[in-house]
DNA sequence: AAATCTACCTAACGTTTGTTAGAATTTTAC
DNA sequence: GTAAAATTCTAACAAACGTTAGGTAGATTT
């Protein structure tokens, strides 16, 4: 019995995990469930037996990205560290997660658009709470004289916008590890660029 | 018969505006036919006859920003100026883009996933080239010794990546020009946040 | 050995999709 | 005011979509 929930959890996982690869590669409205189910060596119907629906699919992955986000955030807000040092751990933490898992984190960058309309409302609601959470961090940063005198909504945005690219642009074969990358990253945002 | 002409490229312009709002609202794929046409208060086979297809819409949008994007760059090329003003007029340009032509800007960043195939691989190469060309200006500036020693490649992607969420953000009602956008953003890079 | 359960299948459904054909209407030209 | 041209309409198409119903083969349990 035990092996069998397993199984089917896999099944599932397996599901997400191609689907994410798949949203990522040609948009949710691109992909169709027969796209998947090709991808998966089976017939769309049989999908049906471990997910409900297209919808939840990309509400799983959405929401799963979304949450661990916000559980680090916290993690990083409860550390007894000073605020820039929680502003490093946290371009090193999406740096990591865009490696990692790279498909799901992109889907949920480009194709939370399509959630369906309550789900968008909480969706929506998360993010807002995770932006609002980061800039307190900022302006508590400002105000504590660790960061400069910018406007705190433009800091937030100006990084978080900054560390997008990496899911498009990393792979393995570019020869840059996530260490080396976070740290390049970091300096840039911090010390600037200009000498 | 010059006003006719005149009068049905503005139709044109009125529906690959209004498609532009939409596609940036509800997706490429969320947009139906049906919702742009009644977005335009007419039926959807109208548009037909000045359009040829949904995908030639979202073909338009997208080249015309592509291309607007490599003139500037050509521009600032050619200019006579040292490397790291080049790279704050780039900046510049790019926030102003992004104020004047949101919807547009959105919708060729988002949604260049859905062009056919042969308009696929060109927008692509357009892409790749516009990056090319902008990372060629930093090791540059580098060498030039107006920039720090960073990783050109990282520099390139972190500033044009950190300049995307301008689109999603600004609107007239948050009171900051874009003027003052700009110079927030460029101190930001540039100089970094770091105290 | 029979019964049950798991995981897939085939077939088909109703909708929605982008799009076309051709008629109707409005606008412009003479 | 009439003819021509420009523009929009209605009606309908075939294709693709997400999804459901019902069946089947194999494994597991009793």
């Amino acid at each position: 019995m035990a092996t069998l929930t397993k199984n089917k959890t896999e099944k599932l996982d397996q599901i997400l995990k191609e689907a994410a690869k798949l949203f990522r590669q040609k948009g949710f409205g691109g992909t169709s469930m027969r796209d998947l189910a090709a991808q998966l060596g089976m017939e769309a119907a049989s999908m049906y037996y471990h997910i409900g629906s297209k919808d939840e699919i990309l509400e799983k992955i959405c929401f799963e990205v979304a949450n661990n986000y916000l559980e680090h955030l916290e993690e990083i807000e409860a550390q007894k560290t000073i605020h820039i040092d929680k502003l490093k751990e946290l371009i090193r933490f999406h740096v990591r997660m865009m490696i990692v898992n790279g498909p799901e984190v992109s889907v949920t960058n480009h194709d939370w658009k399509y959630l369906t309309k309550e789900k968008l409302a909480t969706f929506k609601e998360l993010r807002k709470l995770y932006e609002t959470r980061l800039e307190t961090l900022i302006s508590a940063g400002i105000e504590a004289g660790e960061l400069a005198e910018v406007n705190p909504q433009v800091a937030l945005f100006t990084i978080l916008s900054s560390l997008r690219w990496v899911e498009y642009w990393w792979k393995p074969q570019r020869g840059i590890g996530a260490k080396e990358l976070e740290n390049n990253i970091i300096t840039l945002l911090l010390k600037g660029i200009e000498k």
